[in-house]
DNA sequence: CGTGTTTATCGTCAGGAAGACGACTATGAT
DNA sequence: ATCATAGTCGTCTTCCTGACGATAAACACG
């Protein structure tokens, strides 16, 4: 790399944030990693380091999700061969704001990665432990700024809230840069065929429609939605055997079919 | 700003892109400046600069805009109090391929701006020169890698097509940037009401109409169009006036309504 | 072994949205 | 006066969706 006058230009610490979404009985879920050091020494935050010196953007967020999770990062743009536990990953938003890290200035590019229901966390890197948390948990309708806690006030709130956002609210700015991710999948599952990013590589209607349940946090008509996934062409194939997984009649199994963009989409119910 | 080991990471330049997008005379074209410096001198590129030491990413694009066009951002979290040439400003994406500048690490933030018809850009900071360019003509739907190139050669190609994507390539990576902040775009006008904003603060259906025609490249019906946009709550309100801009019979004009999110949306005609 | 429970799957029906397109209106150009 | 252009209002058919009844196939219990 050719010599370059670098007062020419302030020098930036460029980091990967990983929002790492899951569906756990029935809850939306994301990776939360315990800070062992300085500044929010103790509090949850969402796991992430620097980028190399040589790496890609999207090669750090892959291998910080392989080193926190062991989940082989699976770019859409280019399948793997092999159809191992890959999640989907791409890139989120960055977050630059000249304070957000006390230490230095940092830029750090937040990526979604969507992964169907694991095992415990293994705890990897510089993280004392990891956990499973609940985005309900963590964005408690009041956890960002600038939302309305007269409510709270009003109804003489039990438990021990904090100011910043409740009793466990993230480092950073990590609880908007969730919040962020959660409103991209919550998006991105209406017009694409993301939710199966959520499902092992084979499962059921019903299985799906408990992901969009619990990504959305609404209750659907299964008969309804078992009719617009199974006629939406491209979305679902059929594998052939049945599953009785959940109880009740068996369920055909099915695998994620290769239309990315659902036509037409599936509609959020209203407000 | 306390002081941190700076050999702990590898330190990088951080710059912001600009696709600004406007329409005009029904073609969908964005702001490009000749590079007059050493790599890729003498071709077009995205308007950009280096994030300055304590600012934030949104305003380092505002100010670039402000710079390039004389627009004034809008950041649409906080209306200005003056209803002033505003553009809509958002973060498009993070572009850091280790080699993306010969020069040095940079990060790129790219942000994109759509904007209503301007007079002639003035060219400013290091720009020897700075027009509106059609999209199509840089973009020609082999302008960026991967796309088949059999039928230019099978069609005996006129013209001059060089190895890389035709005559008028972007500098760097600024077609990816450039194609992927179209497509936000193009998406983002089906389901927000952000086709507005490439329009005057006060318009007709007409055109508002032709601002769709001319993103998404199709021609639309102009009775269900305007049964449409007027019957979607919050879109378009009333102004009161008539104008004959465009010849015609005399059309109503309207502001933009409040509302954000379309429902429901403006449905992209198929293929 | 029957009954109840759970889940899956198929059908029906009414309301609404959208595409195709006819008809009419109000301006300027010739 | 006539034509061209652009805007606006309706109609009709088709498709999608939400609400919901009905049936099917497993298991749990008495």
């Amino acid at each position: 790399m050719p010599p370059y006058d670098p007062s020419a230009y302030p020098p930036f610490a460029v980091t990967v944030d990983l929002v790492v979404l899951t569906v756990r009985r029935h809850a939306l879920c994301t990776l939360v990693v315990r800070r062992g050091e300085s500044p929010y020494q103790g509090r949850w935050a969402l796991p992430g380091g620097f980028v190399r010196a040589e790496e890609d953007l999207g090669a750090a967020a892959a291998r910080e999700l392989v080193e926190e999770t062991g989940l082989c990062a699976h770019d859409p743009a280019a399948p793997p061969p092999v159809p191992s536990n890959g999640a989907h990953l791409e890139q989120l938003a960055t977050y630059g704001a000249p304070d957000r890290d006390p230490r230095m200035r940092v830029v750090s590019v937040a990526h979604l990665a969507l992964a169907p229901d694991l095992p415990a966390p293994r705890a990897g890197g510089d993280a004392n432990s990891a956990r499973w948390a609940p985005v309900e948990e963590l964005l408690g309708e009041d956890a960002l700024a600038g939302k309305a806690e007269a409510a709270a006030a009003a109804a003489g709130e039990a438990g021990s809230e904090e100011k910043e956002g409740g009793p466990e609210a993230l480092a950073f700015d990590h609880a908007r840069i969730l919040a962020d991710g959660v409103e991209r999948a919550r998006s991105k599952i209406e017009y694409s065929s993301l939710a199966t990013a959520f499902c092992p590589p084979e499962f059921t209607v019903g299985e799906l429609r408990r992901v969009y349940e619990a990504v959305w946090g609404v209750s659907l008509d299964p008969r309804n939605f078992h009719r617009k996934v199974t006629g939406t062409p491209g979305f679902l194939v059929p594998v052939g055997g049945t599953t009785t997984r959940q109880g009740g009649r068996p369920a055909q199994l099915f695998r994620a079919g290769g239309a990315t963009l659902l036509n037409p989409p599936m509609l959020r119910p209203e407000v």
